[in-house]
DNA sequence: TACGTTATTATATGGTAGTTCAATAAGGAA
DNA sequence: TTCCTTATTGAACTACCATATAATAACGTA
């Protein structure tokens, strides 16, 4: 009874791929068993078994373990950041701000897996010099995009305020929302996350929607 | 040359204690152990180093490595939860809203190490069913409190307010400002903290300070 | 077709994980 | 003082961890 492959002796054992290709499926493959099992999960046997690879490759392709979550932390900040960068970049700034707050709460980025995965990479940051390094460089530009997006508004509308410290607090909410939801999904949904946001940013901008 | 403790034979070689003192010093190093190095740090051989006992004890009085780590989580949210109940019974809804607030920005617990900690402990509930358990009880005392402060300042001042909504919105703002202060410590003080939860409130209940 | 580069595999290794359990001994009770 | 309960020890055991490395083989190139 052949296996789903046939494995006939004629056909490859397994197919080379380029170093970036590679490279970028033990992320997914990283990713995955960080949604499925948070930092526990974060093994080169798991990670291996589900990419579907030998045990030598991340050694291989990243220096150690280590240098694979820090790829997996810049990817999926990339993520974010793409989108987030991308969300409504010729249109007023309002309807830019408003998009980017809806973009974290769509369901690309506010499920369980996701936020599993940003739950288990916080843990670890203060623990991995190499997940510092990329957080610090990634963290700068999403506060830095979110600072911009508030920025604008307030100059449109003829407002003075504290950007950086606003998006402080946006950024903060955010995050704790996810948390929240997170550990207590019953208490919170996407929906009323999003309310949530405009109702700390609407006193402070005025209506948003 | 005699180690700092003296050896002679006449002394025992261990002292027992009562389960309850036991196990209570156990959960005191499995919280140091997460404070210096996150979930990765909470092991066996290390808890038990820390607590000067031999490995065998974790077992004996919490069935498993993950019994020790609920109760963890219990002791550490009953330190938060006493703390709040205590807060200013005896005064008006405003100060002991502020007392609240207050205590969560102070150095007992807006600190490097206990948001290790949480950070550690949110990791895992998803992935640990006795952790969700302790959790569920605890953070239901927890929000509960938080609402009820709330909507006493509501009342004392003729306000109606969607209570557990705001006390939603607080909880998440108070738990991700930790985040972001304990990921970039630099971009926010406790006192901007603690600004950032009255930025928050004042718009829904009037000022309070 | 034959060659050479190097991605990939597969095994070995040393370390550490959690748990079990028989032996030990502390310290209160009789 | 002697006995008894049981907290505590410490070693054994199995499983899994990350990493190093030699052998293998895919596949572009000549």
């Amino acid at each position: 009874m052949p296996k789903t492959k046939k494995k006939t002796s004629d056909q490859p054992k397994f197919a080379r791929q380029s170093a970036e290709v590679r490279r970028e499926m033990l992320v997914e493959a990283g990713i995955a068993c960080l949604a499925k099992d948070g930092i526990l999960g974060f093994t080169i046997d798991r990670i291996c078994a589900e990419a579907r690879v030998s045990r030598g490759l991340i050694t291989h392709h990243f220096k150690s373990i280590d240098g694979l979550l820090a790829a997996v932390y810049d990817t999926m900040y990339g993520k974010v950041l793409s989108v987030i960068e991308e969300s409504g970049v010729s249109t007023t700034p309002e309807a830019r701000l408003v998009g980017i707050i809806d973009a974290m709460f769509s369901r690309e980025f506010f499920n369980r897996e996701s936020l599993n995965i940003w739950l288990a990479l916080w843990g670890e940051i203060a623990n991995n010099p190499a997940l510092l390094k990329v957080h610090r460089k990634q963290y700068a530009r999403y506060r830095a995009d979110i600072e911009r997006a508030l920025l604008d508004v307030a100059n449109a509308r003829g407002l003075t305020i504290d950007a950086g410290f606003v998006a402080m607090m946006l950024v903060s909410l955010v995050d704790g929302l996810g948390v929240e939801w997170f550990i207590e999904p019953k208490l919170l949904s996407a929906k009323a996350a999003r309310e949530a946001c405009f109702r700390l940013l609407e006193p402070i901008l005025g209506p948003l929607r």
